[in-house]
DNA sequence: CTTGATTTTTGGAGTTACTCCAACTTTAAT
DNA sequence: ATTAAAGTTGGAGTAACTCCAAAAATCAAG
């Protein structure tokens, strides 16, 4: 979903070898999300802070120190988003004279396709993001990859360098209103349209906040979801 | 600063009362204001991680058990800003039919007058904040807050409702700019102005952030700070 | 100034997330 | 089957935090 991007910062446990599409590597992959589903079961079972990782290794049915190798720290595997790799190999695959807020769309679109059967999980997610604060936070700052990202995918677009710093701030305002849009998605447990919210938020920074006051512009269309 | 806030979340040792003005009241914020500096002291000298609670208190003089009587987490030592409710009152005074941005710059340009003299140590602060993960994270939830307090003025001067989400949108990105801005200050090690950075930051987000790839604007005028 | 109530500080005992590491088990490749 | 690499495990240790009850400082009133 583009959110968080916890995959570079996992551990690939020990040394880090393993080949690609290599059967161990999969392997590792399943055992991955089988702790991250146990976990958020628990999590929503119990509560995020009443569950302990021992807990969760019992029924993950590892030991403790196998769930380190799998996760550097109980946020993480909150954090962790299979999803990812997929949503950022599709940004880049974006034409690169195509608008940033279509190809935004686009993604979107796709990815909500995508992800349509582990709803019931994503939304889990979501709520512990908004209700647990030390989640919250990490959440904040993975986005900061996104940015970069974002960042990335701008200077591409208009041709300005990375390091511009007006560059940065819009890049910064753009991821800064899609969290807005993924908030509100989450606070609606998914009842609205994370496209059309994106959508709407996106259109706030393309058009300028109005700071000024007395320029009351029409809140734009309605919802549907 | 205007960018922690985290002052409500103190607690305010054990029950909760001691009135106002008390002198009792005023001895503990001279006890909490030395906690902090001697633990940033501390922290620039040996590194966050590996400055030990215990230590902190050795240096402070006072027990590991009264340190969390002032602060809950280690890191909120870090994130305490005694000039938080200043730069709130500062905000919360200004005159409610004037434009957001330029409210912002007064009372920046007011604030960096203030805490000129605690300079050295604000920005050992601001390094802290880029180097130390948890650190940021809890930085940017902390940013939060001060959504919140943007989307008070926002309602204000728009005459929108504050549940409103393109308003809400737009509160982020007025404060996700001024983030950027901030950083970009700390990482400067403030060389550059504090308010010229602000400035031009919100000038972007007024402006409209372009997204759509030809049209490329002039960056606005170029540093001198 | 003394007494008594209130607030603050402190120490101690306990929990939990996490680290480090050496030993053991499994798997893949010859 | 043998070996080397990758993965799992247990054990011992650290440091952040919690809870609580006792000691010490502070204040208010007589």
């Amino acid at each position: 979903m583009g959110l968080a991007r916890a995959a570079p910062t996992l551990p690939s446990p020990k040394g880090g070898g393993a080949k690609k599409g290599g059967l161990r590597e999969r392997k590792k992959q399943k055992t991955r999300e089988s702790i991250q589903r146990t976990a958020l079961r628990l999590f929503e079972k119990h509560g995020y802070e009443q569950t302990t990782i021992e807990q969760i290794a019992a029924a993950a049915e590892i030991s403790p120190s196998t769930f380190f190798n799998y996760f550097p720290t109980k946020e993480d595997v909150v954090l962790f988003d299979a999803y990812d790799p997929v949503a950022i190999r599709m940004f880049l695959e974006r034409p690169k004279d195509e608008p940033l807020n279509v190809g935004l769309r686009e993604v979107l679109k796709n990815l909500v396709g995508v992800f349509e059967r582990d709803e019931r999980m994503i939304l889990a997610r979501g709520r512990l993001f908004l209700e647990v604060p030390e989640l919250r936070a990490r959440l904040w700052d993975e986005a900061e990859r996104t940015q970069l990202l974002i960042l990335d995918l701008l200077a591409e677009r208009t041709g300005r360098r990375p390091d511009d710093f007006e560059l940065r701030v819009a890049a910064r305002v753009v991821m800064a209103a899609i969290l807005e849009a993924s908030k509100e998605w989450m606070r609606s447990n998914g009842r609205h349209s994370l496209v059309e919210l994106a959508d709407r938020a996106v259109a706030v920074v393309e058009s300028g906040a109005h700071l000024r006051a007395p320029t009351v512009k029409r809140a734009r269309k309605a919802r549907r979801s």
